[in-house]
DNA sequence: CTCGATCCCTGGACGC
DNA sequence: TGCGTCCAGGGATCGA
């Protein structure tokens, strides 16, 4: 399922693979999920592909109808893609059979193809102008490795909600999904359904620390590979074997020992330790207790 | 504001 | 072997 360090891999291998290629025509499979798919026929033919970049989960295909340094008055549109939970974007010869599920073939000026298929089709396919852009994003809130400690803490701190919801809220941050989520509250040792506000700044600044760790981590180890992710190249990332909670119910916590248990937060199913990350409700509980020994010592 | 339910979709796991 | 059922989840949307 491709989250920020997913996206983040793909983009980087895409911006070597296909930078300064042309793209010569587009194959389209199955569309119903598309908004405007003869968009994709009309717009994209004979564009040149100017950068690859990643926002948040979007991928962006930064296109010119002009080719070279200073090309002006061309329109400048981008290729928007959003991988969804099985989606893929990868170049192939365009000798190569096109498989299953592939419901785009971009063809390029050098006998590749570069092919997005999908096989729940829960991914999009956009061509925004580029000055639409800033509106196409315009909903989603800032990207996790670029916010301050200051915005963080002041962001999550105002809000009442469980703090996995807000995680995974692409409004709040951008990027952040399931799997990083949940690695990231074990990790600063925080309940996936505790109340953001009620956090003490000094856990919010934990919580911090702990996605930015994680999400690097993740990006150095080209993203995780549970089912269908692959990169750029068709290669799986690594850093699934360095999950410490995420698909591990019942296995032991790498801190304490106690086996990992699952719960459903924000519609989601939500690993944790239960005694590294306590409840709120047994949180509370054990400020009595200290309270209760702060009284009696 | 926040939450849960529902839908989109397919394939893999599981029970019989 | 095959069939039915459930589940996975990013995100939009709707009602409470």
């Amino acid at each position: 399922m491709p989250e920020l360090p997913e996206v983040e891999t793909v983009a980087r291998g895409l911006r070597a693979a296909i930078t300064g290629r042309r793209i010569l025509a587009v194959h389209l499979g199955k569309t119903d999920f598309m908004e405007d798919p003869a968009a994709l026929k009309r717009f994209l033919p004979g564009n040149w592909i100017e950068a690859v970049e990643r926002f948040g989960k979007f991928l962006l295909l930064r296109l010119n109808s002009a080719n070279g340094v200073g090309a002006t008055g061309a329109a400048r549109r981008c290729l928007v893609v959003h991988l969804g939970m099985t989606g893929r974007l990868v170049p192939h010869p365009a000798a190569e059979p096109r498989g299953m599920h592939t419901h785009a073939a971009f063809v390029l000026d050098d006998g590749r193809e570069l092919r997005y298929t999908d096989i729940r089709r829960f991914g999009r396919l956009a061509v925004v102008a580029e000055e639409s852009l800033h509106e196409f994003f315009s909903e989603l809130g800032a990207d996790p490795l670029e916010i301050t400690e200051e915005q963080f803490c002041g962001q999550l701190g105002e809000r009442r909600a469980m703090v996995k919801a807000l995680l995974l809220d692409q409004h709040v941050l951008r990027g952040i999904g399931n799997i990083y989520a949940d690695e990231s509250l074990w990790r600063a040792r925080i309940h996936p359904a505790r109340r953001a506000a009620r956090l003490p700044r000094q856990q919010l600044a934990g919580l911090y620390r702990s996605v930015q760790a994680v999400l690097r981590a993740a990006i150095r180890l080209r993203g995780s590979s549970i089912s269908d992710f692959v990169d750029a190249r068709g290669e799986p990332g690594e850093y699934q074997r360095r999950h410490r909670v995420y698909q591990r119910e019942g296995k032991s916590c790498f801190h304490c020992r106690t086996p990992i248990r699952r719960v459903i937060v924000a519609g989601r199913s939500s690993y944790f330790c239960p005694r590294c990350q306590p409840s709120p409700r047994r949180q509370k509980t054990a400020r009595r207790k200290t309270r209760q020994k702060e009284v009696a010592g």
